[in-house]
DNA sequence: TGTTAGCACTCAACTCGAAGGAGTGCTAAC
DNA sequence: GTTAGCACTCCTTCGAGTTGAGTGCTAACA
């Protein structure tokens, strides 16, 4: 069977309606809603037909109609082509830009969780492909080093380096021309075993210590900081039952505090990123299994420099999804020209 | 009226009673339960009595009776007065000594969580007090500065300065060595607008710029970073119905969010700490409202060298205190041992 | 005087059935 | 193809009745 032009447009005011109320939607008030002029007898030919399509199911018997997770992606896709969304304006917006990446995250998904209602969460944007702009050793003390290492969008990475030996202020001297010359300009990601033993034997016969501080700052460089995401407005998930009746709360808040399943979440997001920068998981689209009942979000952001991050919001499946959108789009170009002057 | 032996008997009877089984405990429980021999009408009388001072409370007139604040208080107290707790074998132990902070007290807390089953947050220590070991700036490009402050324990601050005008190697050392001779040895604590005025004099007449730089190096410092405090076991909290019935759970879900109000509970017990390094906040003992429901037991750790936190754990009123209390003087000794070496 | 048995009473929790109502599917007529 | 009408379904709500745990009080007992 076809979906034509008036199952679309019932179809269309069975979800519409159904965001806004949570009920399920009736064949009289889909009538009255639309002006297709049509008595409630024939609507519900018409949503039988709906049904048996998959695009919207009824919870029991003599119940209204709710949509199904087909009906739901069906709305996204056609809004999505439709029209360009427009952009939201946000209530309590204070983004300014930080000194700090995790203060300006933190405040993003704030911003975010309570302009939507929804909980958000927000990753640290990658700096794998960032290039190295500055690495300095520094003797501490005769047993240890320091290692600053800057990259690109003034990511700052630290390390303390323990030594057998004291290392003389000369050769100290010598193996911090050594390795800015020949690490800098570099992303991070290019920088593997290779090129540190490349740089070891240009070091020369120092010996082993030279070795050894070379090798600790190649795994400060690689040193893959666990994924840093932020979270919030968790208990906005309160609001919606669905997500909180028989003790799914737990689970769900459970989710929220493990950030490696939501790093997962976002990895998948970003590697399925089609171009437009924005994704919707509709129930089991996602890949946590707590969130089987949720609809979950994801925009791409990017902070210039290439420095790619990710935003995810997770609700209800009855989302209002043209607001989360635009409200993402917002955020999205608000960041962008905060950082567009660097 | 006193409260006589046998009342305590009886008063530590339905305490314990009500800790097991979280519901209301009767006189014939009490009867069959101590080995006092009375009757349960017996028993109703001293209840009766208990309920009159205080201690203990009906839900409603045909209930048995469960603790009031005050007999919680009674039970903590007098259990705490009268042994010294032994340690708890902690299950999944994996405290390691980390390179990260972050790392060892996310897994602190956790290992916490999981233990106690209850909610767990804790607070990295507090650097105030620490004693700068070194400062370096060094010159990222002509409009930037980077600023690296290392203090005792190994915290590493660092800050990037933008600058008016390019700076010369020799001042950049000039002024490197100025701080470092000035500053060193200081707390972070110690150093204040005047200290920074003296050096700024000291520095001489090199113009506003060295001026600025200066009082860029003591923003670093004296940078409060707020409080980083990570939770662990959120969830956990739906195990205890009285704390999550009637939509309460939004309200604790959204405190253990919001890390500013941790932020003072735990300064609330630093402040308070008689000493023994632990307390125990009943209802509304704890200065956060949403958890009038809750317990909160706090316990002060260190890391060596006067490096102090907190870790905190919320669970209902009817927790299992000795227990908890147990937990967390394993992890304090545990900490304590960890961290010795140094 | 303290303890106990006995009894009437209270009240939350559960069960059950009836009533109400929203909504459906089907049929027959337009 | 559309619609009015009607029987049917099934969730929800409500009140009544029942149950059971537990109490407070009284009177008797050691």
């Amino acid at each position: 069977m076809e979906l034509d032009e008036r199952k679309k447009i019932i179809l269309k005011a069975v979800i519409r309606n159904y965001l806004e109320t949570g009920e399920p939607v009736g064949s009289r008030t889909i009538s009255k809603y639309t002006d297709l002029n049509l008595s409630s007898a024939t609507i519900r030919n018409e949503m039988a037909d709906l049904e048996e399509m998959g695009y919207i199911l009824q919870p029991h018997t003599s119940a209204g109609r709710i949509p199904s997770d087909q009906g739901y992606r069906f709305y996204v896709d056609t809004m999505m082509e439709e029209k360009d969304r427009e952009f939201v304006e946000l209530k309590e917006m204070l983004l300014e830009r930080q000194d700090k990446m995790e203060t300006l995250l933190k405040q993003v998904a704030k911003v975010v969780a309570q302009n939507t209602q929804y909980a958000a969460m927000i990753s640290a944007p990658s700096t794998h492909r960032n290039k190295v702009k500055f690495i300095q050793l520094s003797r501490l003390n005769p047993e240890q080093l320091l290692a600053v290492i800057v990259v690109e969008g003034n990511v700052i990475k630290n390390n303390i380096i323990p030594i057998a030996d004291d290392i003389s202020d000369e050769n100290l001297l010598k193996l911090n021309i050594l390795l800015n010359t020949q690490l800098n300009g570099l992303t991070m990601e290019e920088i593997n075993l290779g090129i540190i033993a490349a740089l070891k034997q240009q070091a020369g016969v120092h010996g082993s210590l030279i070795g050894e501080v070379i090798d600790a700052v190649g795994d400060a460089i690689k040193a893959d900081d666990d994924p840093e995401i932020y979270t919030s407005g968790t208990n906005n998930i309160f609001r919606y039952p669905e997500l909180t009746d028989n003790g799914r709360a737990s689970e769900l808040v459970g989710t929220f505090e493990e950030k490696q399943q939501l790093g997962s979440l976002i990895q998948e997001s970003l590697e399925a990123d089609p171009g437009t920068g924005i994704q919707v998981y509709i129930g089991d689209e996602a890949p946590i299994k707590s969130m089987k009942d949720c609809s979950v979000v994801t925009a791409t952001y990017e902070l210039g420099e290439g420095m790619k991050g990710t935003i995810g919001i997770v609700g209800p499946k009855r989302m209002d999804y043209d607001k989360v959108i635009g409200t993402l789009r917002t955020i999205q170009s608000k960041l962008d020209e905060l950082y567009k002057k660097e």
